[in-house]
DNA sequence: CTATAACGAGAGCACCGCTCTCGTTATCAG
DNA sequence: CTGATAACGAGAGCGGTGCTCTCGTTATAG
């Protein structure tokens, strides 16, 4: 019985914790079948405890309120999707920084489009007024590590000399520490242009799922691989 | 009294058709004013009621549901944002293609600031399952075309020769004929730059708004003006 | 072995969207 | 002018919600 409830984080030796874990993954499995079935709106708690044969109010051991609850949600789906981008971009050859990019907005897009709730859920509408209470933001750079990575691994294989067009000041506007950790290799006059890519790719998948693309595009999968390549050429990614 | 009620819209002659308009707009001042304070998700039908002195029930009277009240909401919200766009655009001199694209980027993202939980009602994450009944898509294709005229004068001003890269059999993915007569004068392997610079737009408002440019955007001003000039070269627009 | 704390169940509170009934009142046709 | 009709507002009510509190029970830890 090596429990330290005092000192760092559970270790699940007796059965008690045991269980509680067992019971957390249990409530966040049935919350997120719900989410995906009818969206964050319609989860409801007592359904959930419905769900898994207990008292509504036996789900307040677990999660303070509602939206702890949801944002346990928001991260694994950060992690789901940071790890399903990951995957898919690992398998191409590390020299083919095109490539490396075009699958992985793929990925982004296709993890969107197979859990549409859940990608509303983490770039829709933020749940209360705001969220992101510091665990989430790890899970949720994930994706945006890779794409760094593309980016950064491309600068060094081909640095280009001509600066971007106006460059100004980026430390007036960017937190360039932060920025430079990601993308150690790339000319500080170029990170805007990377911000402007990963933005536009998730404003690409947000207006297809959200259906503002209506009127407009008619085969959404193509026209994604016309913006990832277009964007591809505003990086200056080979190929 | 000519109050025609089976053919075209409602005059309001008799007085008590002219009461019901005024309760209508009462009804959508009150949702409204909860909506800019705390939200889409807490407007509620029985709060407004209270707040305007009538039963919950009265107001079922004029819209048959809540969501029916939220996208009557919408809609004002799409043409406030459209007539705000359009004001803001107006007095450029028409022939600077630049300034135009600025100003009128610049105002899309002034108004989204100015009234953010209506931004999030028309860019966030859709209420129900599915809206747009046919009724919204005219409200809300005003700034588009706002956008749409200054892409399309610049192309006839300078119509460029090199065409862009890769441009693929656009009518496999766009719609031609629509986006054609918005853009008349635009090369049709063009289009998908214009639709990419116009998600960009509302994706890096969208990104500022929700909190996703936390920890990379300091100054997120000065960061749209990059962002926009970027997209205005993407563009071609001239100076 | 005993005190403590975690636990589940259940009742309850204040709210929600929405429906229904019922008396009132404006409207319109004859 | 009169009477049928339909719009209207109020109120009660239904089933649902998030969340709180109490109260036995039970596992844990000293």
């Amino acid at each position: 019985m090596l429990s330290k409830w005092h000192s760092g984080f559970v270790m699940a030796t007796t059965t008690r914790s045991a269980a509680r874990l067992e019971r957390v993954t249990t409530i966040k499995a049935a919350a997120a079948c719900q989410l995906a079935s009818r969206g964050a709106a319609s989860l409801s708690l007592r359904e959930v405890a419905r769900e898994i044969g207990v008292a509504s109010s036996a789900i307040y051991r677990y999660f303070a309120t509602r939206d702890e609850l949801l944002t346990a949600l928001i991260t694994d789906a950060y992690n789901e999707l940071g790890a399903s981008v990951e995957t898919a971009e690992a398998v191409v050859a590390r020299s083919r920084m095109r490539e490396r990019w075009r699958v992985a907005c793929r990925a982004v897009r296709s993890w969107a489009l197979a859990h549409p709730h859940d990608y509303a859920l983490l770039y829709g509408t933020p749940v209360p007024d705001y969220r992101a209470p510091t665990n989430t933001i790890g899970a949720a750079s994930r994706v945006t590590r890779v794409l760094g990575r593309i980016v950064d691994d491309a600068a060094a294989a081909s640095p280009t000399t001509e600066p971007a067009r106006e460059p100004g000041d980026v430390a007036g506007y960017l937190d360039v520490d932060n920025v430079a950790a990601e993308l150690p290799r790339v000319a500080p006059d170029r990170y805007a242009r990377a911000l402007l890519a990963w933005s536009s790719v998730f404003g690409s998948v947000t207006f297809e799922l959200f259906g503002h693309f209506e009127g407009s595009v008619t085969n959404a999968a193509t026209y994604f691989e016309r913006v990832i390549d277009e964007l591809a050429d505003l990086l200056g990614l080979g190929d």
